[in-house]
DNA sequence: CAGCATCCCCCTTGATACTG
DNA sequence: CAGTATCAAGGGGGATGCTG
């Protein structure tokens, strides 16, 4: 398997970053990176988020071992999500994407309406 | 305008990560961080890119202000594309990303498969 | 060469409602 | 609390063909 090539269709770097660019994933990862979190905490501190695509983008996340999920057999239940080393090396980079389009995002927007 | 908090769904930043997410932008973008390069040459580079969704892509980039595009007027037509400075203060941080990417790709489709 | 025009499809995303 | 079920919609993305 070519791991080298970015711009080769076949290269499996473009399925995560398919997985990066993905709407929810980083807001994730960027909100577990405070420490483990249950479900409802995630929902209401990612804002718009459906629970729907909260489940779907967290289950995907575990299945790449980016997360895991705890289930706690109480009543009520308790389901508490904490990333794994691989999802605590991701957020650097993650970060500091995020920390460029906070520092631009003004620029980018005014550009925008300037070509209007 | 609050650009302080990326969970925030009304939050600009969100449009950055959304074009980020964007599934060429980040191919256009370390393409041409090897220096300008003109239509064809990016289209057979990046592999598997329609010229429509690569024009869209370009045009874009371009009103965000990542790229420049330039048209010579010449017999055959020559448009060269070349990052900005924008485009390039982005590069680093896109590239971190994608060498996690490169360097972790393998441990995640092993264990997508795992629990598959 | 560098693209635009068209048509189309599917797949993600989403709203809403319901449940163990 | 932590989800599933269902249904609807929209647009990103793609194939093809044409042109300045």
């Amino acid at each position: 398997m070519d791991t080298g090539d970015v711009f080769d269709p076949n290269c499996p770097t473009r399925v995560v970053l398919d997985r990066i660019g993905d709407k929810w994933s980083v807001l994730v990862l960027l909100c577990l990176a405070d420490g483990p979190m249950r479900f409802t905490r995630l929902r209401s501190r990612i804002g718009g988020v459906t629970p729907k695509v909260l489940t779907q983008t967290l289950r995907t996340m575990e299945q790449d071992g980016l997360i895991t999920r705890e289930v706690f057999a109480e009543v009520p239940p308790r389901v508490e999500y904490a990333l794994t080393d691989l999802g605590r090396s991701l957020h650097d980079p993650i970060s500091a994407v995020a920390t460029w389009a906070e520092t631009h995002v003004a620029e980018i927007l005014r550009r925008r309406e300037r070509s209007a």
